[in-house]
DNA sequence: GCTTAGCACTCGATAGCCATGAGTGCTAAT
DNA sequence: ATTAGCACTCATGGCTATCGAGTGCTAAGC
């Protein structure tokens, strides 16, 4: 493939670029990085590259740019030869673990640490991966037609969720709903689900319809992978300056602002566990490919943690990296401390 | 004050500056809206307005655009003559009423509903005015340290969070506190905090450390004046052009995007009931002066809902106006339903 | 006294021109 | 395989001229 002295031309070049986000040229490259080759041999390396697809020029005699295809090495290598450079200053570190308001307080921390520590917008996502496991359910009656549904699943996530019931069901009826329920309390959804089915039917029969509207309701946030996802602030996506025009970046904001679109990118780095790196077109969202997307993920006991940066192409992979993994370890460590004990 | 005609070629200015975005001539307005009167006469008559206060120049010898005073002048005339003019469509009534989910579920269709009819960004707040009445609280357990804290409002409003106890406490013992508190339901926050307090320093001597905690916290919900916020998609943002550069649009976004900000700006619409407009200066962050807020509030029954849109100051108020009044006018609507068979 | 026409003037926006400089490709020499 | 040299390209910034929308002011008209 690559000759070693090509790869040096190559990674230098991608390495400048994150730096200073010029394109970059021989000249530089021989005084800065290849100190004892000369411009011109660069240039003839270059051009190689860029005939094999690593770099690209914006416009004729100008210096180079990476392509998606460099980055991807670049990534690459750099995960090979990572050691575990810049620690975390533990100041954030003792921050996370005194937030230790459940995992939804935790991951929102870790959304928000990994947003300041990057300059760019840090996400967190817990994604229950089976069935997942009830630890205890409630219904609470609002009104005459609505019922808040109340769901605790073991690992700590809480759902609510106010139902329309087309029947007035009594604050008694529905607590004894609960109770039985929640004798089943630990079991996965589907055998609660299975129990609760033949209890509606036989002796619920007149409510039978309006219960089955709320079974809906919880298959769709139970049943499936089902994500929970907290992101820190979008108002960092102003540090990615690769954007030529708003429009680009009015589209996507509007797409990381709404929950979904977000949660599919985060589904698709099906990496089980370990560090995962998109770069742009390699995403599918064609309003991202300016963007690279690093993915962290550690799966226990059903369920899935995912940490993410969403920065520019040219950022510091590096950093951003080792930071994703030391965050990640604490938060996994601590989830395991209080899953231990408890 | 202004005479007839002098106001009549203010309004004309405001009204086609929000219509173009560009400084409007003297031309431009004797062609298009005060047919008859010369561009010399008009241009006189700017050149008092000017001396006014209500109009300026971005530099000699252009068009006029209007200062925040003329848009006062503007709103409030327009308030005065405004009667049911556009009306919203149906079928988003329709949407509205069918998403009855609680409150929190109309508020979000309020906030979106306004989003999408006023292409700027609309906001939907409830606060609740005095102490907080109770509906009902729960305590769930979560592992050995977390206890999951539920409160239902009156009103239908629900607030959870997972606080830290230092010492574990078992279930039995949570549902017993909680039953106790339940019998106070409808109760105002004041009187059930003081049973509360009797209780725990009489009969959970040793925890009282860690009850204390979680009083302080339910004190800071409950107590006080809290709003909760609903807010449609910062994207259209990028729908006020009227911003220099990106620096200043960065710094209303980061403010936009966390409630604690908004909250602030939603309160300083002291306006009891009604509609109110802030224009410009008029706000106090100066991040938003080249914004303006349409509000519009209407209290029952110990909470106040507001509804609001942010957009450029030359937006278009009287759609912006009837919009709100609008949706305002269902969703009230609704709550009384709702509140009347509860 | 209010309105209008005319005229000189201002100033932002646009386009063209030129010099500059960073960077390239190519060729010939090492 | 590497280097030096040279001609060439192209983005950038400064400078100037032009254009046009819009003004202020004065004098004439109703």
């Amino acid at each position: 493939m690559l000759t070693e002295r090509q790869l040096e031309v190559l990674l230098s070049v991608v390495y400048e670029f994150i730096e200073s986000g010029e394109h970059v040229g021989s000249r530089t490259l021989s005084k800065r990085y290849l100190i004892g080759r000369s411009a011109a041999t660069i240039r003839n390396q270059m051009a190689d590259l860029e005939e094999m697809g690593y770099l690209m020029q914006p416009h004729t005699s100008s210096g180079r740019i990476p392509t998606t295809r460099a980055y991807r090495l670049f990534v690459d290598t750099v995960l090979e030869r990572r050691r575990t450079r810049e620690q975390v200053s533990s100041e954030w570190v003792d921050n996370l673990k005194a937030h230790r308001n459940g995992i939804e307080g935790a991951l929102t921390s870790a959304s928000e640490l990994l947003t300041q520590l990057s300059h760019y917008v840090g996400v967190a996502a817990v994604t229950q991966l089976r069935q997942a496991r009830l630890s205890k359910i409630d219904f609470i009656r609002v009104d005459t037609s609505n019922v808040l549904l109340l769901v605790v699943l073991e690992g700590g996530i809480v759902h609510h969720k106010i139902v329309n019931m087309p029947y007035d069901l009594s604050q008694d009826t529905l607590q004894d709903l609960a109770r039985r329920i929640n004798t089943m309390s630990g079991h996965e959804w589907g055998e609660v689900r299975a129990a609760l089915q033949n209890y509606i039917m036989q002796e619920l029969g007149r409510y039978a319809e309006s219960c089955q509207k709320a079974l809906i309701d919880l298959d769709r946030l139970l049943a499936g992978e089902h994500t929970t996802l907290f992101t820190g602030s979008l108002a960092n996506l102003f540090n990615i300056h690769d954007f030529q025009d708003i429009g680009r970046f009015r589209a996507l904001f509007s797409i990381l602002e709404q929950e979904d679109g977000l949660v599919d990118l985060l589904r698709t780095c099906d990496t089980t566990d370990g560090i995962g790196v998109i770069i742009g077109e390699e995403n599918d969202l064609p309003e991202m490919k300016n963007c690279a997307v690093v993915l962290s993920s550690s799966s226990s006991d059903g369920q899935k943690t995912t940490l993410g940066v969403i920065g520019p192409k040219r950022m510091n992979y590096e950093k951003v990296i080792s930071v994703l993994d030391r965050v990640l370890k604490d938060l996994v460590g601590k989830a395991d401390e209080n899953e231990g004990d408890g």
